[in-house]
DNA sequence: CCTTTTCTGTAGTGATCAATACACAAATAG
DNA sequence: CTATTTGTGTATTGATCACTACAGAAAAGG
């Protein structure tokens, strides 16, 4: 097939994950070409070559971090057998992946909806998809447990959603504060302590 | 005194709120020096002798903010009769602060925890200071309730604070994402939904 | 071998960045 | 008036930005 001409001499997908903890640290407009491929460890014809452009390295770091790290986050929704425990299981599961050793803290695409100036229309409109996204699925996840008669028939399940949502938003900041893992797990323990307010009566 | 010389051809307060405006919608780094003095209306060497730098605008625009927007935020915290009051109040002037028509959506010292890249160490740390601010003054009214007996003495002051503040915290990244105030205060609802829990048995 | 294809390294492109040199304008001091 | 001081407008500084032209290197096809 296409095995002609002189390889790559780089690990593709090793590069772009260099290539993606840039972004995800310093954002898309603040990481520059000569941060980029001295963490890849290539010239920028390479990588133009690999990527395309800056903004098609970048949306392939995002797909790259929704794989392996955000899916890692959203895991608990969909595996937890109550509700709360998907929700809880979803801040908790936020609160290690935002202060893993080695990568940076708080979460990209989160932190992408103040950093990632300069993007094109199309990358911002699908980052900012992947954050309703969030709501959707807690909202989705709160519904299916309405209607197994796990919860009250007439809660909002929006409204929740979105509370629990922003909750985790603002875990992104306080980890680029430097708040720690056992910080933002009581964080989200007290985020945890409205659930009854919230689930019992339809706000 | 010194009224000697060329007077100034422009407001120089005036100018510092068109700038504050700038670096509070875009951040400090994507903020451009072009972007500046079409805003403010005057020439980079105006800007320049009025202000000494693009940092030294910046902090003094970080200034303004705080005298006028970030007071009105925290007021509820020293006005309200009860703690209970006084956190609730703040969320719901953050909600109002964060959506104000003709001024960039969320709070200016939240958003440069992500934005404000490429700042100098001292006026980055001064910010870092700010923010961590809100936890102190909201811990501290509710150790003085605590005091007072309004509520358990053996509550968790720190913790408290700090989930109330990263709530406000999340809530500038749903303003940035386009969220209106009446979503806001339902998010600030919610989260006193968590209040009773929180401060009825020491976390 | 030679040709074709693909990638790499060097060395640049024009554009934009923050910041200024310099000449002139507009005020006060004497 | 002249001298001094301060601000403005033009035009530009070197640095850095994202990006690429070009020549040579390294592979497969014939």
């Amino acid at each position: 097939m296409s095995e002609r001409g002189r390889p790559r001499a780089f690990d593709r997908a090793e590069a772009l994950q260099k290539a993606m903890l840039v972004f995800w640290d310093k954002g898309y407009q603040a990481a520059s070409l000569t941060d980029l491929t001295e963490a890849m460890g290539i010239g920028s014809p390479s990588l133009y070559a690999a990527f395309g452009s800056k903004e098609g390295l970048y949306r392939e770091a995002v797909d790259l971090y929704e794989a392996s790290e955000s899916d890692e986050i959203a895991g608990p929704l969909s595996l937890a057998a109550t509700a709360r425990e998907a929700i809880e299981g979803y801040l908790m599961a936020s609160a290690a992946v935002f202060t893993r050793p080695g990568r940076p803290p708080g979460c990209m695409v989160v932190l992408s909806a103040v950093n990632a100036v300069g993007v094109g229309d199309e990358t911002s409109a699908k980052l900012r998809e992947m954050r309703a996204q969030s709501v959707t699925a807690i909202a989705a996840r709160l519904r299916s447990a309405a209607a197994a008669g796990e919860l009250d028939a007439g809660l909002d399940a929006e409204a929740i959603a979105s509370y629990y949502v922003t909750v985790q938003q603002g875990m992104s900041i306080q980890a680029r504060d430097g708040a720690t893992r056992p910080q933002l797990e009581a964080i989200a323990r007290g985020a945890m302590a409205a659930w009854e307010g919230l689930t019992r009566a339809a706000a």
